[in-house]
DNA sequence: GTGCTTGTGGGAGAAAGTGGGATAAAGTGG
DNA sequence: CCACTTTATCCCACTTTCTCCCACAAGCAC
């Protein structure tokens, strides 16, 4: 399970230093896609070929699923941690997430994201608003039973 | 499975460079059909046999069945990777996606579409819509799990 | 301090992407 | 059937980018 969060250099050739903690999980390889708010997401294989199977059956000649096709594949990539515990990061993912000299990862669970540090700044003050997350938060029903 | 996003040129005589990483897949030859989109697929030849052999069993009496064998069919050529890494692509299909001096490749798992940079760009624009691409999710019900 | 792990940077060689010339094949008109 | 034009194929060469490898500094444990 990736947890933390960590602040880590990205070098000028766009390599990022994977957290010594999570180079465990992605010994077979790692998938990057872009996420959801200007971030990237960092997957383990498994994890990944498991939701790209799905996508991969749906039908070509429905629009919708075309695009869905193009959103979770054309902005992935498969990435190996070289020998110092590092993935490459390729440019065009770089410029989707305003990536440019530092980067913070944030473990979540089945997978980490990455974000710029200005962007993840304003996430993380969302988080700290104890009022809003109250009512956010309202509807799930979580329980540890 | 074919991933990320590149931009190659054409050049004069209508070639177009295969993204290295794709070329392994290709090794038994490729075809290519015009796309739903004004754009080009790209098809491993077990992939597109497949393919056609589901569409050559569609009924031909049924008009829509009729439209898509003759889209399928007609635009399709079969094509072989040079020495150099490339395919060429017949000036027909250059045109029906509006192909000249540059291109967008880009990967959709099973096959890769080719795009003329300015309708990808549109198209990205859309894939870029946080809140849709929230409601495309939920309609799928996409989770790893 | 010594030895290990972690994060960081850079250099050399290999591979990728690009362009063009020469030869072969295909299509067109007399 | 032959000449001619056009298109396609093969091969080589160049430039840029990437990938692999090694080296170093900082932090921690012992």
């Amino acid at each position: 399970m990736f947890l933390g969060q960590y602040r880590h250099n990205l070098d000028n050739k766009g390599r990022l230093t994977v957290p010594a903690r999570y180079r465990e999980m992605l010994e077979d390889g790692a998938y990057i896609t872009q996420g959801f708010d200007r971030n990237l997401m960092i997957w383990q294989s498994s994890a990944f070929e498991a939701i790209s199977q799905r996508v991969g059956q749906m039908s070509i000649t429905d629009p919708a699923s075309r695009l869905l096709r193009r959103l979770i594949f054309s902005s992935g990539e498969r990435a190996e941690v070289d020998r110092a515990g590092r993935i490459l990061i390729p440019q065009f993912l770089r410029q989707a997430a305003y990536l440019d000299g530092e980067a913070v990862v944030v473990g979540v669970g089945d997978y980490f994201e990455v974000w710029s540090p200005s962007l993840w700044d304003e996430q993380a003050a969302q988080l700290q608003d104890t009022e809003a997350n109250a009512q956010r938060f309202i509807a799930f029903d979580l329980t540890s039973g």
